[in-house]
DNA sequence: CATGAATGAGGTTTCATTCAT
DNA sequence: AATGAATGAAACCTCATTCAT
């Protein structure tokens, strides 16, 4: 055989399009945007950069203009919408008269809505998913998720404490415990009831029993 | 990192029972118990049909043998795997005089201890990897041990309010939540000392506040 | 686009034509062979692992059951083709009754017609081609042909200075510079002409003079 | 390693001599400067347009201005260099009352220093390497280099030989290896003794027996 | 004129799966 | 029953080349 020569003779379409247009900043966030979605649907080593290129209407090159390798794209992806995935403290616990059971139960139900959203349980399964592939994104997963939870539920507690109304706990297992809960939740796809019943489990374990003898 | 091809679960047909070998059974247990290892260790895509043979000591043809192809031997990994990875219940709950709060306790130390030994944190880390790819799975994982610790809770909160000590409670939230919980420790790979404040979470959120108050 | 899966369904040809037969200890051979060849004709990165496999009749993929690398596989090719190259002495130089002349002449004749044959004189273009790449493979070569020759031709010349027919030499010029010549002219490709060249250049540079005075 | 595609060498064009431009024939020279550097560094294979323009402080696409493909490029790139690699012979020979002698060691020295000039001997190592791929490149290289040098060895001997001081010789061998040898030393980076080594041995080789005898 | 952005077209390497022995 | 050999089918990643600005 001979050597042969690729010469690709291209069909000479009039110039009717142009291929692509100058969007230099968008770039990235479009291609974690894509990329997040072929990850969520097909995990990571499922998903192909062709996978990832067509959501992104990229090229396969083009996807490696920002992001080295593809392991690399899966961490920035995890870790981009990760940040800032549970947003801004709906409503600051202090601030409304509110009693403090319903200060909880509005963190749980926030907390479940913004878990229970497409994008942040289909990055909790990914997380999950590749614990053992990518351990540290396990770690940036819980800072920006699970500890904003636990501080937001230690709030909420402490000033249910201030007013009397919750009892004091041994440890901070509550705290530790209803993250992750309502993380686990979100990874098998439970349905809303549970707010309601987490809300009982956790009332009646808090209450001080002089104000729950005092109420009847 | 290389290519990893996934081929569709084909509907996974046991090899037809084949009944007398040279060492009957003991093949396909091995194969099982070597796949185990190394989907553990590496999760579903990263495991290589060599890792597996390697590790049973055998070809990869040979596993042909008895699963017709890799997604099958997840599965059948999993699946057998599963099964009885509780065990018997070590101590019937009914049977004993124990205090309602000293079931309730050994059916979570009980649990715990199970579900982070080794092999069954790994199979749940599993599971929970490949929710997407293999969906089924979830459900084997569920039936066999979620339902099982569902029903074993059932059990020890039953007998609690048949002997008045706890409160009847609205729906069966907490018997969904507490396996669900658990098996989330489990996989994120908490420590012991959860047992202890989930025992003391559920015991205040489960006592009738008349009992508490005879008590005093 | 939902998640394609690649189930390749093969045309089903009747089962005429094995697709391999089993020559374990020829492969590696057949594929050096195959190597030396693509190599030679394209140099190293121009040629494709599938100009080698087509080159070999095999896969692509079956070579690399040999060889790790597309750059091992290379090496390799030189090396094993280098060894040998050079064959046994033809004709030991000192057991001869033949002057020292023609010992000289039989030298630079065998020397150069196993340097211009296409196998080595390839092989000669490869290494010196990849000299920058694969700085090695220049080590090996020169070990294996060109100190061979220093050797060779080393043992001609004492012969002949043993017997008084050549005169003695300031350092070892002529010994290193010859077989560099003879490679360059493989090397560049130069025609038979050039023994009768270099013979004579060398004749009357180192014939002693009272020996030529003398045939006078 | 990855791929490396091979375009085959369209007729390299310069690019129509554009005549004045803001710097008007700097850029095209300092391209080619740029790119001697790179190709020499890694051969043309490995040499990455981008390598080419980070030398020449410059974007790829601004290479294409003035040269069409990667191979019209490294073709340029060796003419160029190649042209005047040798410059003007130093001392013409014929007009100094040298010994023949002398003008024989003044010609060795004198292409040897050329020679081994690294920006020379790098482009000697191009040429030879990429022999297969630019067969053009030999020749181009051959007469600017290798047929300089036999001009030159010619007049030194033909000027020894009216003052009957060198021997009359069968063929041209001597002046055509003796360019040859040199450019080899260069391609495979001998050290400065050979010049001695070749002169002695070119010596013996030509002085006539008479005078040689004279002398005695 | 210059360039950053984009891409088509491979090339190397991997691996599940099959086949002859 | 078991296995070493073989392979088809990707998947990642690279790079010469083009195009819009």
């Amino acid at each position: 055989m001979g050597p042969r020569r690729h010469t690709p003779l291209r069909s000479p379409q009039p110039p009717a399009e142009p291929r692509w247009r100058r969007r230099p900043e968008a770039r990235p966030a479009e291609i974690l945007r894509a990329a997040l979605i072929a990850f969520a649907r097909l995990g990571y080593a499922r998903t192909r950069l062709a996978d990832v290129a067509a959501e992104a209407a990229l090229s396969k090159a083009a996807i490696y203009r920002y992001f080295p390798t593809k392991a690399a794209l899966f961490a920035e992806t995890v870790r981009r919408h990760t940040r800032d995935a549970l947003g801004e403290e709906p409503i600051a616990a202090g601030f409304f008269p509110d009693t403090a059971e319903k200060q909880l139960e509005r963190f749980l139900r926030n907390s479940w809505a913004a878990l229970r959203r497409p994008e942040l349980s289909q990055l909790i399964r990914l997380v999950h998913a590749e614990l053992a592939a990518f351990p540290e994104l396990a770690g940036v997963f819980r800072e920006e998720v699970v500890y904003l939870l636990r501080e937001r539920l230690g709030r909420v507690i402490s000033a249910g404490q201030a007013r009397g109304v919750f009892r004091s706990l041994p440890g901070d297992y509550v705290v530790r415990a209803v993250p992750e809960l309502l993380v686990h939740h979100a990874l098998v796809g439970a349905d809303d009831s549970l707010v309601d019943g987490l809300h009982d489990l956790l009332l009646h374990g808090l209450l001080r029993r002089s104000t729950r003898r005092d109420a009847e």
